[in-house]
DNA sequence: CCCGTACTACGACGCTTATCGTAGGAACGC
DNA sequence: GCGTTCCTACGATAAGCGTCGTAGTACGGG
């Protein structure tokens, strides 16, 4: 069903009140989700989903994108044909401060 | 704490450069399970199982306190007819600076 | 209008998880 | 030994998750 906007398609994702530290825990907890997260957060510009390299396929890499936005950790548009993901950094800090530094420090001390 | 048990049955832990931060996080993503860390750092000292209220029966709660174990995040060891928890503060620290308050903050500010 | 690119919806699959009840083991006090 | 307390192993069940392939939609460019 076509929606009447300007823009192109919108996408679900939740506000910063809503964000649940369980969701975010959860979505953080799996190692291709994680391989995500770090990869935003090195570029720290929005990319679309296939500028990170995934060692899953296509429609893998698709539900784990999903699921890291509607936990609230990246936040997604449509642009063209491609999708950008960004993380949502500032939401994330407000509502769990200290939380996305510690992971992603945690994340980085492993190579 | 007196630990000087006969050869007092025996429980495994991972050691500190063993603890994998997705397990961790994956730990702290279930509400049972945060809940007890919660309780445990609040004590801030060694208690029993029974001694952190749970909205689940005895079984589930037995199964959360080793998922719990077994990623590190708690240290278990008989004493008597009872189970001693701590919460594995040094050792989470060291791995994952910040993580743990970072956690815990988000989790108390939620009431 | 057709084609390629990029993402997605769907269904399937096998595995893991959360939950419970029951039965039972280990330590302690008597 | 006996009973109590506390925890645990086991089996069952239902739900969830990660993975994939296939088929499909939306967009932009010739």
């Amino acid at each position: 069903m076509p929606q009447q906007r300007p823009a192109a398609r919108q996408l679900d994702h939740p506000g910063r009140e809503e964000l649940r530290l369980e969701a975010v825990l959860h979505a953080l907890s799996d190692p291709v989700r994680l391989q995500v997260v770090r990869a935003l957060a090195d570029l720290d510009e929005e990319v679309a989903c296939s500028a990170v390299e995934l060692p899953v396929s296509k429609s893998t890499s698709t539900h784990h994108f999903r699921v890291l936005r509607e936990a609230g950790v990246i936040a997604q548009c449509y642009y063209g044909t491609s999708k950008l993901n960004g993380l949502r950094r500032d939401d994330l800090d407000a509502r769990f401060p200290g939380l996305l530094d510690a992971v992603l420090a945690a994340a980085r001390s492993r190579d």
